[in-house]
DNA sequence: AATGAAAGGCGGTAGGC
DNA sequence: GCCTACCGCCTTTCATT
């Protein structure tokens, strides 16, 4: 297991859910939502926030409307052993990387790239590969969205039945 | 083009990075930080809000804290010629699938999948693979991420230098 | 230990300039 | 875009169970 695990009930996860469809939905209405005053759901959004169960509050954008109409996963494969500490430094240089994971397969990992067009994409492209252990790349280009891409965030509901407080 | 293009100056891209840092931030402490009132920032951030620059609000949470500790990519492949109108019906059957997207190479699409374990991914599996004309799936497990995973919704920065107000 | 009620201060919102 | 004013919400404190 990852992190602390804290007791969590169904109000919980109704604040939770509230949050993720609209962080700014006031207290008050949540608590007006399921029968709790706008003081408890605040102190347990608080108490939620500070367990990280809520990490965090954050608008969603259009990325293309600012100007990020690229996208694209990468795979990376590595000369030998491709400690993932290492991978973490060389990912953390490139700020158009907004997604890095460890996955199975033949790849060492696999990076999730936004730019500007095609030809900041190549750009970042050839700075990834010119880093010491990369060996190769495979890119998939993103062609079009099947989804309204909603809250990536979190799962679409925000508890898998109730196997979040089985602690 | 995709949507709407409307001006968009620095101090709406400052408004944008300040509310995907925080979107709980007052309007009055961003107003402070840019040099701008109160008033003025919300008019700004409502207009950004309506013209789908910004998308929404959203808590950002952690997955596994709510029982999510599964994730993976699957690439798909179809009958014949995949309609993505058609695969898009697909996808919105599986609420674990928080994203789906055609992509380039072979596969005709590639899914981000969400379950509770390994367990509930096989079962959301074979419920994608009896979907009428899914050939065949390739998973990809992602077994552990190697950036904080911040705020996957936009880049990490609000704005790519100012590709973004050239309309 | 958690909730609800009350009070003060701050922020969101609309109207006028 | 700013200033003003009003209303509602956030936040803390305190009493209650």
């Amino acid at each position: 297991m990852n992190s602390k695990h804290v007791a969590f009930d169904d109000l919980d996860r109704k604040i939770v859910a509230a949050l993720i469809a609209n962080a700014r939905t006031s207290f008050a209405e949540i608590g007006a939502a399921i029968g709790l005053s706008a003081t408890a759901v605040k102190r347990r959004a608080d108490r939620l926030r500070e367990n990280d169960v809520i990490t965090g509050y954050t608008a969603t954008v259009r990325p293309a409307a600012l100007g990020w109409s690229t996208e694209a996963f990468v795979e990376v494969y590595c000369d030998g052993a491709a400690p993932p500490r290492r991978l973490a430094e060389v990912v953390r240089n490139h700020p158009e990387i907004t997604s890095a994971m460890t996955v199975t397969g033949g790849a060492d990992a696999l990076l999730h790239v936004r730019a500007t067009d095609v030809g900041h994409f190549e750009e970042v492209l050839e700075r990834i590969r010119a880093e010491p252990f990369i060996r190769k790349t495979i890119s998939y280009m993103v062609l079009s969205h099947l989804l309204p891409d909603s809250a990536e965030a979190g799962a679409r509901e925000a508890a898998p039945d109730d196997a979040a407080n089985l602690h």
